[in-house]
DNA sequence: TGCAAAGCTTGATGTGCATCAAGTGATCTG
DNA sequence: CAGATCACTTGATGCACATCAAGCTTTGCA
């Protein structure tokens, strides 16, 4: 089955709301379904994109996990984030129209593909649309402030309890648990997000479960003390 | 005298290059003065905007020197980034209709204001207007990238050297020295962006002047070896 | 212009995380 | 399903940077 066999269509795609402006007329719903024509699967382990490849489409995540990341040729990595149903990847590859970062699925994935000049067109006509790519983008931006935050701030502990905590949330406002989660990176993966070492992850790991604040078997984490965490993150600076 | 008896034209700045589209029509240019119609002074020490503030417009930076910062209630305080004449700040305003960090100059500085609605009304129209300022964004997120990648995986030297590098290559490209420049911010400062403490910040300032590669007289550097500050920089890593 | 405050440097000491190392438990594959 | 590989945990040790402290220089303001 070809990929263009499936039927593709934001209008009826339950996920519109994350990934997609909402309280649209019918007539500019119809327009954003010109919008994505392609879906595509993704195999854990496989790239969306590499670093150097030629941009020429976001894409929405409809299904499945992936990592972004940033490979310098003296073998430095950074983990630059982890994304899931609803999000947007790509934003990196607008200014250069080359992307310029690694995008990795971490589990089975599939993907809509939307050509940025597409976007673009449409975005001409529906201000809604247009207003929403600034959005995004913005988002995304004030994201990696956070990120700033943490990896210039925080200690090893603070940075792990928030990043718990914001995976939990993200999982939530997609109907999961608040207080369950199956983590899809490995121990390397959190700690090159957070500026860590492998074995620094797993020995707070370890701490977190001694103080009773969460359950860990291997890579599944049940949360048992909400606050605790999150008192954890704000407390305490210099 | 008012901020309106300027003649403010982006079609006669002399940093039009830097923080507009380039190659557009009479026409284009014409509707693109309509962006600019204030220009605003802000002294030294002063806020541009603050954390929480309402966000109505973006920034262009005409002359001088900003910082932005996140300040969180336990006090922490991460400077985000440093922006000179050229750049647009105020965009991490966008996502929530309020700003999420605090943009203060560092030296007296004047800014033209360019109210968003008006952006996103007349990039509708100018295409070229409409890709810029997604560039702008982008360039943003992969810039963040870069921190995240110094904030993470570097040590003191390296992220000094970097931030070095990375200054007197943005003074060039506005036609100052490539090896001569004036830091106008405080080595706290530059700790807080680089995710150390001033203290680390001057030892590493004198280690750089003993070895050879700098001459540092307060506020005043002279990069003396360029390509060993570079080979620092992409050297080492785990 | 003179004093206080802010900014910077340098030294001594402490500590949080990295590194090195070894062993166990999970998962993949032919 | 057996062996190999990968992922994770835990302990011992080391080091890069933080912290604490003191003195010096520059800047700003009454």
């Amino acid at each position: 089955m070809k990929p263009e066999a499936i039927k593709v269509a934001c209008s009826n795609c339950n996920l519109r709301e994350l990934c997609m402006p909402v309280g649209l007329s019918d007539q500019e719903l119809k327009r954003l379904d010109d919008l994505v024509t392609v879906r595509r699967k993704v195999k854990r382990g496989d790239t969306l994109f590499t670093n150097g490849e030629q941009f020429t489409s976001l894409y929405a995540i409809r299904t499945g996990f992936f990592k972004t990341s940033l490979a310098t040729e003296d073998g430095r990595d950074q983990v630059t984030g982890f994304q899931m149903a609803g999000e947007i990847i790509g934003l990196d590859g607008i200014v250069n129209d080359q992307h310029s970062c690694d995008a990795v699925a971490l589990e089975d994935a599939e993907i809509c593909v939307i050509p940025f000049e597409q976007i673009e067109e449409i975005a001409r006509e529906v201000t809604a649309l247009q207003h929403h790519v600034h959005k995004i983008m913005s988002r995304e931006i004030v994201r990696e402030h956070g990120v700033m935050l943490l990896l210039g701030s925080m200690r090893a502990e603070e940075r792990l309890a928030a990043f718990l905590l914001n995976l939990v949330q993200r999982l939530h406002a997609r109907g999961f648990s608040k207080s369950e989660l199956v983590l899809r990176m490995t121990r390397e993966e959190i700690g090159s997000y957070l500026g860590l070492k492998l074995e620094t992850v797993s020995r707070t790991f370890s701490k977190f479960a001694d103080e009773g604040m969460l359950e860990v078997k291997q890579r599944h984490v049940r949360i048992l003390n909400t606050e605790a965490l999150q008192s954890l993150v704000n407390s305490s600076a210099t």
